[in-house]
DNA sequence: GCAAAAGTGTTAAATTTACACCCATGA
DNA sequence: TCATGGGTGTAAATTTAACACTTTTGC
């Protein structure tokens, strides 16, 4: 016995919703796709999942291709398969959200790709069923940043407390009182305060904390309450 | 343009991870895979999906199939894609998972496939990765039930308060306070008391309750707390 | 010296936990 | 009558929410 011989074979692809944060905005890095159908229309950064290659490999080489990123945070998220949601041919999309620091991603290599970061909240119009796609990110990035501490995923190694707080009021698209803020991040004992001050942002300063990544692996499915009132996710 | 001519075409399969509550115990139901390879063994209920049918039809129609049940909670788990996952061929697997009331389950229906119910707790060897898929689904009920009134879906219309919480109990593998229980649960508005009781459990007899099934569909997606202290996730 | 952001502490309110006794009934 | 499970209330502890002033420093 060699092969399911009467069964049908589907293309499968995988399609990434890249996000990442300036310090004001969450963004999202889309394409000007460059093959037919949907030829120049912004879309995901995706493509077909290879034969000798399983779909998280997939996924994680194309993120590699568009932001020359590795090891980042990378979690599948849904797969679709409307029969279609393609219409050239039927092809199941597994999709994978990924959290990147944005100061890292490097400008050249997506020049190929004509890639662009866009506000999450102004997304343009997305080829196919991206755009249920994304939602389904924005959905999944409150769901469970609001209980684990992802969101770390998307500041540098060093940074500061109004730094996070921006993120997570950017996030969850709220305003949250600073004092409760910042004791509720301090009592996680995820962060280390450091010596040294970011002084971009204001005349005084504020201090740079890291991650204490010992308890940030140790505590990270554990739930927590970052978000004062997780009720409209 | 026809076709993406040039890619490689691959299987695609669903897997059903199908629990049910019989008042006592959480439990799996299994068949006995009847083709090769791994034929005789205990294998989730799954197939191929077919070239008509999308993702979700081909789940609900597997469940459909082993169950004879239509129109129960089914939601997609997770994409199981390594290369090697099935030894024949190259098969990508979506598996979804179903929580259904046991006692609507069909007996004659299953005979065809020599199903079985199995604790969840004691699950024999499964083929392939299909290990893996169950334990995805059990942290996968306990995450969801923890924060949303999903596990309503495991029990019959009418159900007790003590019924509900065995089946926190169960499902949590912990001790929950009878007094804060109910309290917890009622103060959530899902529940109608009817006028009737369960005499089965005990002499006195529980009153039963139905789901508020408006406050259910509108509180479905609001985070709450069922479970006192939710760290072992 | 002043504008602008950083940093910090207390009090009230709400929520959560712990805990024990009476009730109804079939055997 | 008694054994069994059903049902209920209160007080203490914890957690969360609300709220305002001082510090630093570049301009």
């Amino acid at each position: 016995m060699h092969k399911y011989s009467k069964q049908t074979r589907l293309l499968l692809a995988v399609d990434c919703i890249i996000l990442g944060f300036d310090g004001e905005t969450l963004k999202i890095l889309l394409i000007k796709r460059d093959f037919q159908p949907e030829k120049g229309n912004w879309s995901l950064m995706g493509g077909f999942v290879q034969p000798e290659e399983s779909i998280d490999q997939a996924a994680n080489r194309n993120l590699k291709q568009l932001t020359g990123l590795q090891g980042v945070y990378l979690e599948q998220l849904h797969t679709f398969g409307a029969t279609k949601r393609d219409p050239i041919e039927r092809t199941v999309s597994v999709t994978y959200f990924a959290l990147i620091d944005i100061n890292k991603y490097q400008t050249q290599l997506s020049q190929d790709y004509h890639a662009e970061w866009f506000p999450l909240k102004r997304t343009p119009k997305l080829i196919f069923d991206q755009q249920e796609m994304v939602e389904a990110a924005r959905k999944q990035i409150r769901y469970k940043a609001a209980m684990h501490p992802i969101l770390f995923e998307l500041l540098p190694t060093k940074f500061t407390i109004p730094q996070l707080q921006t993120l997570y009021e950017s996030v969850f698209n709220t305003a949250i009182d600073k004092r409760n803020f910042s004791k509720r991040v301090l009592a996680t004992g995820l962060l280390i305060k450091l010596a040294d001050k970011d002084k971009a942002g204001s005349k005084r300063g504020a201090f740079y904390y890291q991650l204490n990544m010992q308890n940030y692996y140790a505590k990270f499915q554990a739930i927590m309450n970052f978000i004062p009132n997780p009720d409209t996710l």
